[in-house]
DNA sequence: CCTAAGTAAGTATCTATTTACTTATAGGCT
DNA sequence: AGCCTATAAGTAAATAGATACTTACTTAGG
């Protein structure tokens, strides 16, 4: 790299990190795997993060910050908002793949960016039925979205008529239902 | 351990592996430990599965066929079953825990007990309509019942008044709602 | 010319798998 | 019944390759 540049450095390592650990998860991850797709140095990431945790921390955030961005809550139009997390889990799947290596590998650190969570716990609270609490509201509506992408590949092969927009349309319609 | 039998060796393996491989993943479970907790020894685990991802598998394909046995499907009550299920993950994390763990690290293991799934579809049948179809079904009513158990803790906290009654009220009243 | 950015080559530890060995036990033989 | 032996069950220790993290050094640029 003829240039120095630090922060250049240290997004092409965080972005490398982001892909690897959503790939192999904390323990499966390789720093020196990280070093090269990045063009960069083992040296460079322990300067920069510290240690692989703290490398993985970082990438998990960015991960969930980047959804908190491009899918924000839309309090009042929940069944559109489902549409759009299920359209952003197949879009970026390495998203929920670095949040679940999170939940089972770190669970601590999993709860760490909560603030963005509440936020939105707060905004469904009018939605909330004596039934589903708006946080339980919450938690289903992520389930939902993000159903087939934990679902064994096997099992969805099963439905040969199936598609993007079928599925997508199941899920709308199953939180258009619950809020009736 | 003074009496010899190869049947309970290899079963106290397979209980032990479930354990530390829920726990820590393939790529993240001891061979060791697994050995020392099942007071045995690292060359009957090769002897009896082969290697690290024999044994995987065959933990994983216990934990699914428990889950199969202890809670069959019940396609004309599938409001009564989401419940029960959702009692299952609660009961034994573990056994969730291992299918995220493959699904994560090896999917091609993740879909080998297929039948098991695609005898429920059929069953499931019925109670599809032209907005869901059986799979999708399925892998909706799969997912609210493991919801709770993918929100991160710091989210599920934030609900003071939440408990393993209400939230298995919310799941089962989810399910009741799809189904009208 | 001093500081921060970068590099290359260790090191110490860990870990899956193997090798070489010991011991219990079932079943044939006398 | 009692002995003998082939085989399966079990153990301990070595090996070979990874891998997280460090140390000692070089170079760009304000």
């Amino acid at each position: 790299m003829g240039q120095r540049d630090a922060e250049a450095t240290r997004a092409r390592i965080l972005a490398a990190a982001v892909i690897e650990f959503a790939a192999h998860g904390h323990s499966g991850g390789r720093i020196d795997r990280i070093a090269r797709e990045a063009e960069s140095n083992v040296r460079m990431i322990y300067a920069y993060f510290g240690n692989k945790s703290g490398l993985f921390d970082a990438a998990l955030s960015d991960a969930i910050r980047r959804m908190a961005e491009e899918v924000p809550p839309r309090p009042t139009e929940l069944p559109a908002w489902v549409g759009e997390l299920f359209d952003f889990h197949q879009r970026r799947p390495e998203v929920l793949r670095i949040c679940l290596w999170a939940q089972l590998e770190r669970p601590e650190a999993a709860s760490e960016p909560l603030e963005t969570y509440l936020a939105k716990v707060e905004s469904l609270q009018e939605q909330a039925s004596p039934a589903i609490s708006a946080v339980d509201l919450l938690v289903i509506i992520y389930a939902v979205a993000q159903a087939w992408q934990l679902a064994p590949v096997g099992l969805l092969s099963a439905d040969g008529r199936a598609s993007h927009e079928t599925r997508r349309a199941a899920a709308v319609e199953v939180v258009t239902r619950i809020l009736i």
